[in-house]
DNA sequence: GAGTTACGCTACGACCTGTAGCGAAAGAGC
DNA sequence: GCTCTTTCGCTACAGGTCGTAGCGTAACTC
């Protein structure tokens, strides 16, 4: 388990009461995903999450507003497990990290939960800010560590040390995180094509040398 | 209007009894499409669209099967609109249709309406199946066009000729289009950040030149 | 005119949502 | 131990949606 959870509320502080059950916690974002499986996110019912968690509907109401969130919880555990491979060149550790995306992004639970949450989360604010800082946010962590090891390696040139050379940075690492997710989700759920060794290759070269350099 | 329906059967030939209303069904979609604008996908319902459309509730579900194969059709028309514009050099041609494309997906309709069908699409075959022949294999023709114009003017190399020549260039051709629409995608619905002319500019240099050129 | 199909309308059972009220359980503080 | 506070499971409920069935009527072909 990761440090920070995404619970609503967390009062697990010293105070009065009955604490929140950690077990329900995790029966319910267990049976949630189980579900997913099952029946997809569109059967997904809050009454059947809560028949499977063993847990009374009126418990999932009092932690989650609504299925999306829930879901966004629920899944949002898996993605913490990507990690960067050091397999000592840029090229693979791209190929990597694509493959183990792809890996994750193909399980049943994930492929029917984020596009809907996603979707979701264009007419609820509060929604679209969980799954940033739930799920988003904490995968640029893989590019920001690809870069600067690329950098190390002499593999890319190191930050620009103007004064916007921070910004610059950022910038580019937001470009290189949608390129790649975006890709990947896209063969994925829109092309409904499998992200194997022989695309993560053809997708990485692509990336690192661009159209111009695709056929030497 | 574009050539083919993308109905799930069309009846308009010589045959006996009541043809189907084709004003319905320019009401029908429009009405879907206004509902999506202001209730989003998940709000949208089968009986407000009949509502709004000034039509039967059954008479929906004599065409469509549920709210999802709707709002395919009910989108699908927009992205028709998508057009390579001819700017002389293949960066400004894909910036172009980057533009259109970001414009395309930053509508209310669209934005909230792709990826919920998308996700649905997961667990439903037929609508994946819909998806693909309404949405996205018409738009590959902008990247087939795109390439084989960028072949004429000498910016990129021609077709292999070999045996595996045209199965090769198909790859690419996909993968491509993955690239980009899944950035343009990810770019609006993920990280919730605008596709203007600076982020064209900046993705599409990326695409040409790769990483290793990105900073001259 | 006869046959066929689409239309609008109403009604309906099944299901899901999200909330309210209750008594019981599980902790904190004294 | 005792009280206070919060959570828990349970039941019940109103409101809304789904998707279908049945009916009489409208529109079109032969």
């Amino acid at each position: 388990m990761v440090a920070g959870m995404h619970q609503s509320a967390r009062p697990p502080k010293g105070r009065p009461g009955r604490p929140r059950s950690v077990e329900a916690d995790h029966a319910i974002l267990d049976a949630t995903r189980a579900a997913l499986v099952d029946v997809g996110w569109g059967g997904l019912t809050m009454g059947e999450v809560a028949a499977r968690a063993g847990v009374a509907k009126t418990t999932l109401y009092r932690r989650w507003a609504n299925k999306s969130e829930l879901v966004v919880d629920a899944v949002a555990v898996l993605f913490d497990e990507l990690e960067l491979p050091d397999r000592g060149c840029l090229q693979s550790d791209i190929e990597g990290v694509v493959l183990q995306f792809g890996a994750l992004l193909a399980r049943p639970e994930t492929k029917t939960a984020l596009m809907a949450v996603v979707a979701e989360s264009t007419t609820d604010d509060a929604l679209r800010e969980r799954i940033r800082s739930a799920i988003v946010d904490r995968q640029k962590r893989l590019v920001l560590l690809g870069r600067s090891r690329a950098q190390a390696r002499g593999e890319l040139p190191p930050d620009a040390g103007g004064p916007d050379g921070e910004e610059a940075a950022e910038c580019t690492v937001g470009l290189i995180f949608d390129v790649i997710a975006g890709a990947v989700v896209h063969r994925l759920l829109v092309s409904a094509e499998p992200v194997d060794a022989d695309w993560a290759r053809q997708f990485t070269t692509l990336l690192l040398a661009g159209l111009a350099g695709l056929k030497p």
